[in-house]
DNA sequence: AGTTTTTGTGTAAATTTGACATTTTTCCTT
DNA sequence: AAGGAAAAATGTCAAATTTACACAAAAACT
């Protein structure tokens, strides 16, 4: 019996949420998109078998939690395969500049607006992003994406994605502030156009919480 | 590579969680307490794997739901064996007249007190306990849980052990009500003692909301 | 200097939460 | 059969929270 990593890996580029995928090179779904992974062999576990393949990616050091697994019978014709899923949550930061050392094409794409995808990875991309929106809810999430500084209508978008409705700004910044995670850095994201906004950090030490 | 399903059943008895074990009996460990569970044949599911076992112990129709992968190259000396564990919560009606058909001895543990614990099982109950917590907020989870009927009271007190402090009978009531995930069945659950409880059952669609 | 764009802020109305006591329904005892 | 005990169900009022909403401030572009 096989098992199989299958990572899902996210990234906000624009305000909306985006997952890697990789161009599939062999028969079947040649030329499909596919989630990052591999077979995990005797003397890896899970979470190396997934960095292995991402470092290849130019990923450093990412940090990874488990969703899902999937182990039908029937998942793959003719071979059991079981398959692990896990989720990670890059910034901006992270893929600037990455360098692909595989000979694989990877891309990004918007979680409502996919490729083609082979396999049954269609259904493993379902599970994790319906786990990253669970997470997003916790502080400790959102302080893995903005490990820096960020502003509050980033955080602001965020939120709106996971909750898929528009939040009033004065409401939300309110309700934001008063759980006491994030201060002030005393500096201005550089604007694009109108008015600049502050930019803000996590607090050293918090708890991880519920937000909304 | 062999993978080995572990299933974390949970009870709420005098107010605690409690976790079902089995008493190992074989070398090495026998005689100390370990999750139920086995290998995952080639033609079974992990949750088919579950199920086969926990039936033996005179469960009909559990839910589980995944918790987590323990996929250490160590983990089982001289073997690969990559453990994957459950997660089910059963109610008193359920364990009350249990008929043990297998030749295990079993018995509940509350989770604050635990015996001696076979093989890295400590770590994967400690996983699980934590899982728990998490997921017992999420309405699918208890959904889940409760795939049939069940009484407010039963789910308030699932709240109180996660939260940690008593909730009032009425603004429980209220709350939970107004979330509109539950219907009444028109029925109501055997008295032990006291007025009966309505059964409540979830309805047929509902979105996956935080609770609390 | 004026226009455009986006951020930042306060206040009043509406809603939700939290505290609390009594009645209802069943089982058990006599 | 009657009375008592145990647990569930329900409504109201005060406090806290959330929502709705309009205008001023800061930068970029012309």
């Amino acid at each position: 019996m096989n098992i199989e990593a299958l990572a899902s890996i996210f990234t906000i580029e624009d305000g909306m949420f985006k997952i890697l995928l990789v161009k599939n090179k062999v028969e079947p779904y040649k030329g499909y998109w596919i989630l990052p992974g591999g077979i995990v062999s005797k003397d890896k576990t899970v979470e190396e078998t997934i960095e292995d393949k991402t470092s290849q990616f130019g990923f450093k050091k990412l940090n990874f939690e488990q969703c899902c697994v999937f182990s039908d019978v029937e998942r793959v014709p003719n071979k059991r395969v079981v398959a692990v899923s896990l989720m990670s949550i890059v910034d901006e930061f992270k893929i600037k500049n990455l360098e692909n050392g595989s000979n694989y094409e990877i891309s990004w794409f918007s979680i409502d607006k996919l490729p083609k995808i082979g396999y049954d990875h269609s259904r493993v991309i379902e599970g994790t992003v319906s786990e990253l929106k669970k997470k997003l809810n916790q502080s400790h999430t959102l302080q893995q994406i903005f490990p820096s500084d960020f502003t509050l209508p980033e955080i602001q978008k965020i939120y709106e994605q996971v909750l898929t409705k528009e939040l009033d700004r004065r409401n939300f910044r309110k309700k934001f502030l008063k759980l006491d995670l994030i201060e002030e850095t005393g500096y201005k994201a550089p604007s694009v156009t109108g008015r600049p906004a502050k930019l803000y950090r996590f607090k050293d030490e918090i708890d991880n919480v519920i937000l909304f």
